[in-house]
RNA sequence: GCGAGCGUGGCGAAACCGGUAGACGCAGCGGACUUAAAAUCCGUUUGCCGCAAGGCAGUGCGGGUUCAAGUCCCGCCGCUCGCACCA
C-alpha cells in the first residue's frame, strides 16, 4: 500500500533541483523589471563550531518570509556570511594550537553545509566572511572616509585590565572583579581608545525610532532608554571660599583674571559630549565655578548643598591636602561595582570645606560635599541637592542633618502644614517658598528659573544623553587591523587608501605564556614608515570590535564581490533597506545601534545613497530562543558555608575552586546543600524511564536542571545533522515554528518531534493514496463537488489559503502550522471515490502542498510533483483563495440569555435583523428561559450573535 | 528602585475590532488492526453534579464599565525581560 516518506532520498534530491535551477538566486535590477524587490535577512552568525537544532529556528523564520515573498512575485535577496572576527578563534588557537584563521574557516565550512541541509533558500554566490581581506579592506577604507569626516577620535578611556594576560577585558569578562580566564584581579587603566562619534547623531539615532513602527516596541524602547535623552540646566555656582590649605596652595598660580561669575570654559563643550570628555582646558579649581546638572532648576530655591563624585577634579584635588576626603574617596573605590553591590550601599560623604554661592541670592552660602552616589561618568559629575525633591539628596541630608525646606507643593495640600520627612516628593506641584518662582506649576518654574540663570550668566539649558561614544580600539589579533600609524614626529597618521589592505599576518605565535596582542609582539609587522615625513613608524597594533564587522555586512550583501568599492551605491539603493530582519531581542541595543549609526555615517561619507533616512532595517522581528532541559550529574552534597550565589542560579566556592556548582537544596535564602556539577549530559546519552532519567552508559540516575537557551556549555543541544538524518530537515523546521509563537521560546521536545513526524508522513500518505494528478486552478469543478462534504472541504480548503497567508504575513507561524493540522484533518475525513470527493481531495491536497511548501520546502516539492505540478512548487505562484467558496453565506448564531448561551441556530449571512430575533425568540432551547419573564431588550449583532435580555 | 511584557486545561497554546473560551499539537483514556509490540487509524478529553437530557462554575486575585469582558478601566499578587544611585 502506503511506502514511507523517504526523507534520506528525497530532501537531498529537491536541494540539488534547485541549486541546479538556480531559483535561490536575487536577480540584478534590470532582470527584475516589474518585480518588486524584498531583502529578507538572518542575523548572521559566528562561526562557533557545530550548528544545533536551536540555531535552525532564527533561518528558518526568514527562510518561510523569503519563500512566501517569492511565491508573491518579488526579486527576493536571502543571502547569508559569517561574523567571523572574535575572541573564541584565538582562544581555540591556545588552547589547541590551531590558528585562528584555520579553525574559523573550518568552522565556516562545516556550518555551511549543515546550513544547506535545511533546504534554506539562500543565494548563496553572495556569501561573504567578515575575517576576508576582501570584506575588511572595505572596512578599512570606511574607516578612514569616517576619520576624514570627524566621526572618529582618539580618547584616553579607562577601560578593564587584566595584568596577567595583558590585555583590556570587556565588562562581561570581569566575574567577581576578576579576569575570567586569568582569575587575576583586574585593574583600571586609561587606555588611548580608538572612538566612533556615536552620539554626533544622537538627535536623529533618537527621533527617528518614532518611524520604525515596523521594529518591536521593546526594542524600541530599549534604545531610546539607551540614548537616554535628558533636558534640563547646567549651572554654574561661585566658589565663596575654599578651605586654607587648598585656597593657599591654588590660588597664586591661576593666570587668568577673577573672573568667577562669566560661564567658564566648560560651557563650550557641545552637548553631545560627555562630561568626562573635557581635556583641554586646565581647571583653576579655586577660581572657576562648580558646575552641576540638572533636570529641575525649578527647585533651586530648595536647594541645601553641592554634592560632586568621587573622582570629580576638585574632590580629587581637595584630597591632597585633606586626609578625611582621601580616605572617603578610597572607599568609594572599594566598594564594589556589580549591581547588588551599588544596590545594598549606602549614601555616604564628607564635607569637602568648600562653600559656594547660590545664584539667585550671592547672601545664600551653601557647602560643597563629596559623596558617594554621584556618578562623574553622567553630567558634570556633580549635582546640587535639593532634599525634598529627590529621595537620595533626602536620604543624605539626613543622615548628615543638613537643612532645607520643601519648595513642591503637592496638589491639594497645605502650605502652612506641609513637611517633608522621609519621602521626597517628586511629582510635578506648585512651585512655593521660592521668590519670583512662586506660585508656578513646576513646568513654568522650569522656564523661568533657566531665564533667570541666563540672564545672570549663571546657567543654560541643555540636554544631557546617557548614549556614549563607541569604544572600538581591541589588543587583539583576530579582528581588522585598524588603518593607522604612529609617527613620533607626525603623531597618529592614517593609512594612505592607496596602502589598504593593512592584512592581517599570518605567521603569528599563540602561546598561553606569552600573553598580550600577538600583532604587537611580531617582529617586523608593526614597522613601517610614517606616510607624511618618511620617518621611522609603527602601525596601529589594536584591531576593530567585531560589532563593527556587523555594522554594515547588510550593506555588503547587495554587492558582495565588489573590489573598488564596499558596495555599488546603484545596488545598495536597489536593495536597501532590509525589508525584514530576523534575529535574538539579545542585540536590541547593541549591534542594531551601531547598524544604524553605521548607515548614517556611510550615508554622510558619500559612500550610499540609500536608504535616505539612514535606518538600515524596515521591519525587526525578534525571535524566541530553543529552550531544552539540561541534564547533569551529581556528586557529593558539600557543607554550606563557603559558598557563594551568583545571579544566573549558580554557586561558586569562594576559596579559589572556579568550578560552577548546581543548587539542589535553596532554603530561606540560605545554600545548605551544593552538588559538584561534574559532567553535563547531551540529551542524546539520557533516556527517560518513567518519571526518572538515567545516564544510558551506566543506567544511574541523572538530574534535571533548568529548561534553557541550547547551549554548548550546558549541553542541551541537540545536533543539526543527527536531526536530519534521523527525521529530515522539514521536521525540523516545522516542529521549531509549531507550538510556540515565534516571539516567545519554544521547548525542543521528543513529543514535538513525534507530532512534526506524524505530519510528515500523514501528508506523504494521503498525497500517496490520492495517486492521480489534482485538478489545477480554473479546471472546472463537477457539480458533485458543490455539495456535501466535498463542498465543506473545498471551503475549508479555500479558508486556509486566507489564513495562512494572513498568519506568515503578520508572523503567526504556529497558527498557520495549526491550519495545516487542521487541512490534513479534513482532507483526511473526506472518505469515498466519487467524482465530487477525487475532485475536491485533488484540490486540497494540492493547495496543502503549496501552503506548507514555505515550511517544509522538500516535502511540499515532492508532493506536488506527484500531484502533477507545473514546475517547481518553490516557484510557483501562491495560491489564491476563490472567493465563493472562502466567503460563509451560513453563519452559526448563539443565542444568549442575559450573557450566558441557551442555543445555536444556523442563519444565512446577512440575514434581516427582525428574522433572526424571530428565530431567536421562538427557539425551543430558548423558551424555557423566557418564561415568567419579561423581555427588556434583543441585541442582534449582525452575523455574531444574538443577546435576549430578560428579568 | 524605574520601565516594559506576560499570567487561559495535565503541558505547549488559539481566540483578529469586546460577541460560542480552549482551534491545533502533545500527554491521557477507550477502541480497531496485530500472536505481540511498534507504526497507523477511529473515538474521547476544562472542572464539578447527573443514568441521561442537561445544569452549574471557569481565563492569577479583588472590584468596575457593558446587553456582553480572556480582551477595556482601577487596585493587588506572581513570573520574565531591560535599565539601574542618570540628578
Amino acid at each position: 500500500m502506503s511506502s514511507r516518506y523517504n526523507h534520506r532520498d528525497i530532501e537531498p534530491k529537491w536541494r540539488a533541483r534547485w541549486a541546479a535551477a538556480g531559483i535561490d538566486r536575487a536577480l540584478s535590477p534590470e532582470d527584475a523589471k516589474g518585480k518588486k524587490k524584498t531583502y529578507v535577512l538572518e542575523m548572521f552568525p559566528y562561526p562557533s563550531g557545530r550548528i544545533h537544532v536551536g540555531h535552525s529556528r532564527n533561518y528558518t523564520m526568514g527562510d518561510v518570509i523569503a519563500r512566501f515573498r517569492r511565491s508573491n512575485g518579488y526579486n527576493v535577496l536571502h543571502p547569508m556570511g559569517w561574523d567571523a572576527f572574535g575572541l573564541p578563534a584565538e582562544n581555540a588557537a591556545m588552547e589547541r594550537g590551531i590558528h585562528p584563521k584555520g579553525w574559523t574557516y573550518d568552522n565556516i565550512a562545516a556550518m555551511r553545509e549543515q546550513l544547506k541541509l535545511l533546504g534554506l533558500a539562500i543565494d548563496w554566490s553572495r556569501e561573504i566572511a567578515t575575517c576576508d581581506v576582501a570584506y575588511y579592506k572595505h572596512q578599512q577604507a570606511m574607516f578612514l572616509a569616517f576619520w576624514k569626516k570627524g566621526l572618529v577620535y582618539r580618547k584616553k578611556q579607562k577601560v578593564n585590565w587584566d595584568p596577567v594576560d595583558n590585555t583590556v577585558l570587556a565588562n562581561e569578562q570581569v566575574v567577581e572583579g576578576k579576569g575570567w580566564r586569568s582569575g587575576a584581579p583586574v585593574e583600571t587603566r586609561e587606555l588611548e581608545q580608538w572612538m566612533f562619534k556615536v552620539t554626533a547623531y544622537a538627535e536623529d539615532l533618537l527621533a527617528a525610532l518614532e518611524k520604525l513602527d515596523k521594529w518591536p516596541d521593546k526594542v524600541r524602547l530599549m534604545q531610546t532608554n539607551w540614548i537616554g535623552k535628558s533636558q534640563g540646566a547646567k549651572i554654574w555656582w561661585d566658589i565663596a571660599s575654599f578651605p586654607p590649605s587648598l585656597a593657599g596652595e591654588v590660588s597664586p598660580t591661576a593666570t587668568e583674571g577673577a573672573n568667577a561669575a562669566a560661564p567658564p570654559p566648560a560651557s563650550l563643550h557641545s552637548a553631545t559630549s560627555p562630561a568626562s570628555e573635557g581635556g583641554k582646558h586646565e581647571p583653576n579649581h579655586a577660581r572657576d565655578p562648580i558646575e552641576v546638572y540638572t533636570t529641575r532648576p525649578d527647585t533651586l530655591f530648595g536647594a541645601s548643598f553641592l554634592a560632586l563624585a568621587p573622582d570629580h577634579p576638585l574632590t580629587k584635588a581637595i584630597a591632597e591636602h585633606n586626609l578625611d576626603v582621601a580616605k572617603f574617596i578610597e572607599q568609594c573605590a572599594q566598594l564594589g561595582t556589580s549591581e547588588a553591590d551599588i544596590e545594598k550601599a549606602p549614601k555616604f560623604g564628607v564635607d569637602l570645606g568648600v562653600r559656594v554661592r547660590h545664584p539667585f541670592d550671592p547672601d545664600w552660602i551653601l557647602p560643597v560635599w563629596g559623596a558617594n552616589f554621584v556618578l562623574s561618568t553622567y553630567g558634570a559629575g556633580a549635582i546640587f541637592a535639593s532634599p525634598a525633591g529627590d529621595q537620595r539628596d533626602l536620604d543624605f541630608a539626613n543622615k548628615y542633618k543638613l537643612p532645607f525646606k520643601p519648595v513642591v507643593l503637592p496638589p491639594g495640600a497645605d502650605a502652612a502644614t506641609y513637611e517633608v520627612s522621609k519621602d521626597a516628593f517628586t511629582d510635578d506641584g506648585i512651585i512655593y517658598n521660592s521668590k519670583f518662582l512662586d506660585g508656578l506649576s513646576t513646568r513654568e518654574a522650569i522656564k523661568v528659573a533657566i531665564a533667570e540663570l541666563v540672564k545672570l550668566e549663571a546657567g543654560e539649558a541643555t540636554t544631557q544623553w546617557r548614549l556614549r561614544d563607541w569604544g572600538v580600539s581591541r589588543q587583539r589579533y583576530w579582528g581588522c587591523p585598524i588603518p593607522a600609524i604612529h609617527c613620533a614626529t607626525c603623531g597618529v597618521v592614517p593609512v594612505p587608501e592607496k596602502d589598504l589592505p593593512i592584512a592581517l599576518p599570518d605567521d603569528v605565535t599563540f602561546d598561553k605564556d606569552k600573553p598580550g596582542n600577538p600583532l604587537d609582539r611580531h617582529p617586523t609587522w608593526k614597522h613601517t614608515t610614517c606616510p607624511q615625513c618618511n620617518g621611522a613608524a609603527t602601525r596601529e597594533t589594536d584591531t576593530l570590535d567585531t560589532f563593527v564587522d556587523s555594522s554594515w555586512y547588510f550593506a555588503r550583501f547587495t554587492d558582495p564581490t565588489n573590489e573598488n568599492a564596499p558596495f555599488d551605491k546603484k545596488l545598495a539603493g536597489y536593495w536597501l533597506p532590509v525589508d525584514q530582519y530576523v534575529g535574538g531581542v539579545e542585540h536590541a541595543v547593541l549591534h542594531l545601534l551601531y547598524a544604524r549609526f553605521f548607515t548614517r555615517g556611510m550615508r554622510d561619507c558619500g559612500l550610499l545613497d540609500g536608504p535616505a533616512d539612514g535606518e538600515p532595517f524596515k521591519s525587526l522581528f525578534t525571535q524566541g530562543m530553543v529552550v531544552h532541559e539540561t541534564y547533569f550529574r551529581g556528586s557529593a552534597p558539600v557543607p554550606d558555608g563557603e559558598w557563594e550565589l551568583l545571579d544566573n542560579g549558580f554557586v561558586v566556592h569562594k576559596k579559589g575552586n572556579k568550578r560552577l556548582s548546581w543548587i539542589t537544596d535553596y532554603l530561606n535564602g540560605e545554600i545548605t546543600q551544593v552538588n559538584f556539577v561534574a559532567t553535563w549530559l547531551l540529551p542524546e546519552e539520557v533516556t527517560r524511564e518513567g518519571n526518572r532519567i538515567v545516564e544510558n552508559e551506566t543506567g544511574l540516575p541523572v538530574e534535571v536542571g533548568a529548561i534553557e537557551k541550547m547551549s554548548k556549555s550546558k549541553k542541551n543541544v541537540v545536533d543539526l545533522d543527527a536531526f536530519v538524518t534521523d527525521f529530515g530537515a522539514d521536521v525540523a523546521r516545522w516542529f521549531v515554528l509549531s507550538d510556540s509563537p515565534p516571539e516567545r521560546d519554544v521547548e525542543w521536545t521528543a513529543s514535538g518531534v513525534k507530532g512534526a513526524w506524524g505530519y510528515v508522513q500523514r501528508v506523504w500518505t494521503l498525497v500517496e493514496a490520492h495517486g492521480r494528478p489534482a485538478p489545477k486552478p480554473g479546471d472546472a469543478a463537477p457539480s458533485s463537488a458543490s455539495e456535501g462534504d466535498a463542498l465543506a472541504l473545498r471551503q475549508l480548503a479555500h479558508r486556509a489559503i486566507q489564513s495562512v497567508t494572513d498568519d506568515i504575513e503578520n508572523f503567526r507561524f504556529n497558527v498557520a502550522v495549526a491550519r495545516g493540522y487542521e487541512l490534513v484533518n479534513a482532507i483526511a475525513k473526506l472518505k469515498g471515490d466519487g467524482e465530487g470527493a477525487v475532485f475536491a481531495r485533488g484540490e486540497a491536497l494540492r493547495i496543502l502542498a503549496q501552503l506548507i511548501s514555505p515550511f517544509m520546502p522538500h516535502l511540499a516539492e515532492e508532493c506536488w510533483e506527484t500531484l502533477g505540478g507545473e514546475g517547481l512548487v518553490a516557484t510557483a505562484p501562491w495560491p489564491v483563495a476563490d472567493p465563493a467558496l472562502a466567503a460563509r453565506n451560513t453563519v452559526t448564531l448563539p443565542i444568549q440569555v442575559n450573557g450566558k448561551k441557551r442555543a445555536e441556530i444556523e442563519a444565512p449571512k446577512g440575514a434581516a435583523e427582525a428574522d433572526i430575533r424571530e428565530l431567536a425568540l421562538q427557539h425551543a432551547a430558548v423558551k424555557p428561559f423566557l418564561e415568567g419573564v419579561t423581555i427588556r431588550k434583543v441585541i442582534v449583532v449582525a452575523d455574531r450573535i444574538v443577546n435576549i435580555v430578560a428579568s
